[in-house]
DNA sequence: TATCGGCGTGCAAGCGCTTGCGTCAAGCGC
DNA sequence: GCGCTTGACGCAAGCGCTTGCACGCCGATA
């Protein structure tokens, strides 16, 4: 009996004790679409993703999980798919054929009719990752991160600094990326730095890109000292093109990323730490929260930290005084 | 109505037009759990794997992913969670729990009551990366391509080869590294070439613990001109400890890997190509296909192709004389 | 013109749970 | 010892779909 598998009050635990342990012994476990049906909880929750390739989503991606699986909760994919054109099928098909409970989005923007159609669901839904008006949101401050690692380098001496930024490709949320570069920008302002054109590069947040992208950023003429990735995976591509062309790190150029990403350590990488797995459980619990009335959380802004590593050091005198 | 906004027959044009209309305008979509209910179709697969945290994994999940996007079928995650501690309540919780349709297991392996639950679940069940007894199977030659790998390494003139192999952690499928590692013993013993003991190391398929096996491998005086990895990320690992250790890559120490990673070609890696996200399309349909009723068509075996990049060559001349 | 076959349509019976509510037995106070 | 409260238990009514089937309408055939 439903009562009694469940733990529901007014039932004799004897009566328990039988009915748990027939069905145990029948193998019985309730079916979802039935109970789903009946209690329209379906104990399953949605995550939107771009992709479950890159560093960041999955790390999200473990951490939602994780709280969720605590509480007896599965997590179903919404994978965008690389080119993001599966986007209005997941909406129509999935997400609003109330499948979940709740959807949590990574990195991803939401056009004013998809956000109408998720509040009219009744659905939590909580992003991470990149704030979208109207919908509450876990991640760190995206313009101050880029801004106090510019302001790292800027306080180790470096003047010439270029940025790797991302492109914001598969309808992410592109705030990310431009968010970034602004505290780049307004870091470099207020210390009167200048900052040619090409030097705002971009790295697609990808190790092979950034590592294209830095190789002709380091071969010009007029190279600068020191590199402002706007992830960890592309700061390992600046480091690797900087060997690759015999450039020594720090030495000959300096390199800072964002994420602490797991191999950051293995390249002696300075970079300002935010914590994927964390903001993936915060997410979920929220969305938890949430869905048991325990009146929506508010946003929610993680902090990061600066790790130095071996990858920042003071420029070389010459280009000190240049 | 039902028939109408499924295309089945029976129904006149004209009031499919106007249902379909109206059910747009309404924004009304089926609920998934009342008609799972009433079909026992839940349009939903589970994907069982130990983390979506390894490249092999996410790139399998990718293929599946996609697969099943393209027919309508959502796929929902079975994380066993990093230390498997999960796997019973994943097994009755959730699978068990008619949320799915059928499921894929990635590279793991089932105890005779698990085998014996799925079947009497009349799931389709196809595993991928590593044969299970009594499952359906995508993969790769294991045995194969590690005695390929190998032999390429003593045909280019070496004969003090190391292996770094995975542990088999996280209840995963112990197969495939003992596979590996018998394939590498195999060929080595073939031409009759001596392993001594601490040349079989395990770097746990990750990059982190390839570099640091392979830091205390290449520090040995006598060390070997050659290693073969398990997997490329383990290989690119060995690349990098090489190069922290001042060893240049082929020239002091040749590498060859298993995969095809994306990172392969940045480090010039030559290795053993398999296709993970077509192995996990593959899966995908095969499930798809017995879900249909097509007769569940038999375990594939994907074949795998060796790609020479930067990596290997023969070794030095004083240790071919050794 | 009367009858027949067929296509479209709508009714209603489930699918397997949850849950409100009525029933019943036991325990209590008077 | 009787009536009442309380706690267990089981009945049955849905939840929102799918689908077999009966029905009604049409044009076609004799």
């Amino acid at each position: 009996m439903s009562r009694a598998l469940r733990g529901l009050p007014n039932v004799s635990p004897a009566t328990r004790d039988l009915v748990m342990a027939t069905a145990e012994r029948l193998g019985y476990v309730a079916s979802s679409a039935a109970s789903g049906l009946a209690t329209g909880r379906t104990l399953a929750m949605g995550v939107v993703l771009p992709n479950v390739s890159r560093w960041f989503y999955t790390t999200v991606l473990e951490g939602i999980d994780a709280e969720l699986r605590a509480v007896g909760y599965d997590t179903i994919l919404f994978n965008l798919g690389l080119k993001g054109q599966d986007r209005d099928r997941v909406f129509h098909r999935s997400i609003l054929r109330k499948r979940t409970d709740g959807v949590i989005a990574l990195c991803l923007d939401f056009t004013p009719e998809e956000r109408r159609q998720l509040a009219s669901l009744g659905h939590p839904t909580v992003v991470v990752g990149g704030p979208v008006p109207g919908l509450r949101h876990v991640g760190i401050d995206e313009f101050g991160v880029a801004r106090a690692a510019t302001e790292h380098l800027i306080r180790l001496g470096h003047r010439r600094i270029a940025h790797l930024g991302g492109d914001d490709e598969h309808g992410l949320n592109k705030r990310v990326p431009a968010s970034r570069r602004r505290g780049f920008l307004r870091a470099m302002g207020a210390a009167g730095l200048d900052v040619p054109e090409p030097w705002l590069a971009s790295g697609g947040f990808q190790i092979t890109r950034g590592r294209d992208a830095a190789l002709r950023l380091l071969q010009e003429p007029d190279r600068p000292t020191a590199v402002f990735a706007a992830s960890d995976e592309m700061a390992i591509g600046v480091i690797l093109a900087a060997r690759e062309l015999g450039l020594e790190v720090p030495r000959d150029v300096s390199v800072i990323g964002i994420d602490d990403h797991e191999l950051a350590e293995v390249f002696a990488l300075t970079t300002m730490a935010q914590d994927p797995y964390g903001q993936g459980r915060l997410a979920a619990r929220m969305t938890l929260d949430e869905l048991a009335g325990a009146g929506g959380r508010a946003s929610v802004r993680v902090p990061t930290t600066l790790i130095e590593r071996g990858s920042t050091a003071a420029p070389p005198a010459d280009a000190r005084e240049a």
